[in-house]
DNA sequence: AGAGGTACCTGGCAGC
DNA sequence: TGCTGCCAGGTACCTC
C-alpha cells in the first residue's frame, strides 16, 4: 500500500489528534507482524506525552521521553484515528490509546509491517541507520543520483526504489517518475547521464510531492486517517494503465517485471 | 560491494 | 459455488 505520499498523508492526517497528548493504554491483539511488537511496548508508552510525529522515509517514528516507537506500514497497512468504543476489525492488530479519548489504531492484513520501540536515539536504529536521503531535501539531487550510481549495474528503477540511495519512492511512483523523466525503467543506472538524472531528481521530486497534495494513491485499500482514499490514482500516467493509450503519444502503455515488480513504462516517450 | 532471489502474509480476482 | 493460481502499494536477509 503505502509509500512516500501516503506515509506522509497518513501522519498529517493522526497528529492533530494525538500530537502532545497522554499515553493511557496500549492494546496489543496480534503481536505477529514482521517482527513481533515488543511486549514492553505498554510499559514504556503509558504515561508518557507524545512529544512528537516524524516520518522517516515510509517509517512514522512517535517520539516520547522515553524512546521512539518505530512503524511501518508494510504494504497493506493503515493507520486511523477512532476513539475507544469503536468496536476493533479483524485486522486491527495494535491500538495506542491516549487520554483524551482518542485511539491511534493500526491495521495491517498482511502483517508485513512492524511496531517497534527503542531506548536510544532513533537514527542509530539498524532499520533507521542505512537509509539515504529523503527526496524532498536539498541533499536529493541529480548530481547525488549521479555519483551514487556510477559502475552500477542495476537498472535505474531499481536503483531509485533502494532506500540506501533515496527513501520513500515505492512502486508506483518509480514508474511514474522515470515516465516523467523519459527514462526507460530498464535502463542501467550505471549508464544514465548527470543531465538526466537532474531531470529524474526533479521529476521524483515533483510526483511525490503532488501526490501528497492529493492525500497519495488509492488502488485498493489506501485510507486515510480519517478512512477516506487519496486521490492521486486520477494523475496516474502510466502505473496501472497497460494496454491505454500514452497520455503524450497514444502508443499502448506496455508493462513488464522488473526486479520482481510490475514495472509500467512508454517505449516511445521512455528511452 | 553489489546484485539477485527468497521469504514473510492475507485477500481479491479471473478462470475453470 | 467452490477451488486454484496469480497478483498486490515493502524490504530485510541470505547467497553468490
Amino acid at each position: 500500500m503505502p509509500e512516500l505520499p501516503e506515509v506522509e498523508t497518513t501522519l498529517r492526517g493522526i497528529e492533530p489528534h494525538i500530537d502532545g497528548q497522554i499515553i493511557s493504554n496500549v492494546i496489543i491483539r496480534n503481536k505477529n507482524l514482521r517482527w513481533p511488537v515488543p511486549g514492553t511496548l505498554k510499559k514504556n508508552l503509558v504515561g508518557q506525552k507524545l512529544k512528537q510525529l516524524q516520518r522517516r522515509g515510509k517509517y512514522i517514528l512517535l517520539f516520547t521521553d522515553n524512546g521512539t516507537v518505530i512503524l511501518h506500514l508494510g504494504m497493506s497497512g493503515s493507520l486511523r484515528i477512532c476513539d475507544a468504543k469503536t468496536t476493533p476489525e479483524k485486522h486491527d492488530h495494535v491500538d495506542i490509546e491516549f487520554k483524551n479519548g482518542k485511539v491511534l489504531r493500526y491495521r495491517d492484513p498482511r502483517r508485513f509491517g512492524c511496531v517497534l520501540w527503542t531506548s536510544k536515539p532513533v537514527e542509530e536504529h539498524k532499520l533507521i541507520s542505512p537509509m539515504g536521503p529523503e527526496p524532498l531535501t536539498d541533499e536529493f539531487d541529480g548530481d547525488y543520483l549521479h555519483a551514487k550510481s556510477r559502475k552500477r549495474k542495476n537498472n535505474v528503477k531499481g536503483f531509485i526504489m533502494d532506500s540506501k540511495i533515496v527513501t520513500g519512492v515505492g512502486n508506483i511512483y518509480a514508474s511514474e517518475a522515470l515516465f516523467r523523466a523519459g527514462i526507460l525503467p530498464s535502463r542501467q543506472s550505471g549508464r544514465v547521464s548527470k543531465e538526466r538524472y537532474q531531470l529524474l531528481a526533479k521529476c521524483i521530486k515533483e510526483v511525490l510531492s503532488e501526490a501528497i497534495k492529493q492525500g497519495g494513491t488509492t488502488l485498493k485499500d489506501f485510507t486515510r486517517a480519517d478512512g477516506k482514499p487519496g486521490y492521486f490514482k486520477q494523475s496516474l500516467k502510466v502505473y496501472d494503465r497497460a494496454g491505454l493509450n500514452c497520455i503524450v503519444c497514444k502508443q499502448k502503455i506496455k508493462q513488464k517485471t522488473l526486479n520482481q515488480r510490475s514495472t509500467y513504462y512508454c517505449s516511445q516517450c521512455q528511452h
